[in-house]
DNA sequence: TGACTATATAACTATATGATCATATACTGA
DNA sequence: TCAGTATATGATCATATAGTTATATAGTCA
């Protein structure tokens, strides 16, 4: 078995770490828009300026995030640094949580059609 | 199609930032062990307390972003309030999390052992 | 070599948020 | 009602980090 997760008493701090610190890497729009861009191809990171609409040594920054987490690569041609995805299960990840999303609006839509109002308790 | 990253270009700023939002949730140690805790069973919340060893405030705080999050649904008997896993596909992305992960590291053992030393451009 | 372009980095600021403490709320049983 | 227990919340502090500005580095071409 080769998640760490189904085995719960036995995951230790740093292995929750990591997983952690793999989910809070995606916790940034910025990111997953850099993702999203290089999804289609590789792309210069001036490229990817323009794409996400943001500053230079701001993309950069995030960049080496992700390359850091091994979710993008990059490939250096003349003056320029071409940046692609290393990594392709994390568009599986932002599938999982894009199906989730959308049923959760879908039902919280049709709980607010069922009741007029709702629920909650304490408080 | 369900997943909305997979259309790179249409995808809106709201719904970047709740696929994001969404990856910080989990990018939070105490709560991926709190979801962890409540994988084999419901559990109070001051069992959840003591099982994550924290204090009572703050797991209630994180359990309620997990809950405002649709991860935990709440269940109250008596005095006690019992937590317990309304969205499982939560686990889902551990395991894809834990099996990117594994292959990284297992990739970067057999690098490290190949090479010397290795790899870097500009710096 | 020097001018130019592309990218990276360092210093800084502002903001978000996790942890803690104190306290409030809600339920139970006497 | 009151005492006791379980949980939630508000205020505060400390820290992490996204964004910005200025600058450094590395490559290209003359």
């Amino acid at each position: 078995m080769s998640c760490m997760v189904r085995r719960a008493h036995e995951l230790s701090p740093e292995a929750v770490e990591r997983i952690a610190e793999r989910f809070r890497i995606l916790g940034e729009p910025l990111r997953i828009r850099l993702l999203q861009a290089l999804q289609e191809k590789e792309r210069t990171v001036g490229e990817l300026v323009a794409l996400v609409h943001s500053t230079q040594p701001n993309v950069s920054k995030h960049l080496r995030i992700l390359q850091e987490a091994g979710m993008v690569g990059r490939r250096q041609e003349g003056n320029s640094v071409y940046c692609f995805i290393a990594d392709p299960t994390v568009f599986d990840l932002c599938n999982s949580v894009c199906q989730s999303l959308e049923e959760r609006y879908s039902q919280a839509a049709r709980l607010a059609a069922e009741l007029g109002r709702g629920v909650g308790r304490r408080r």
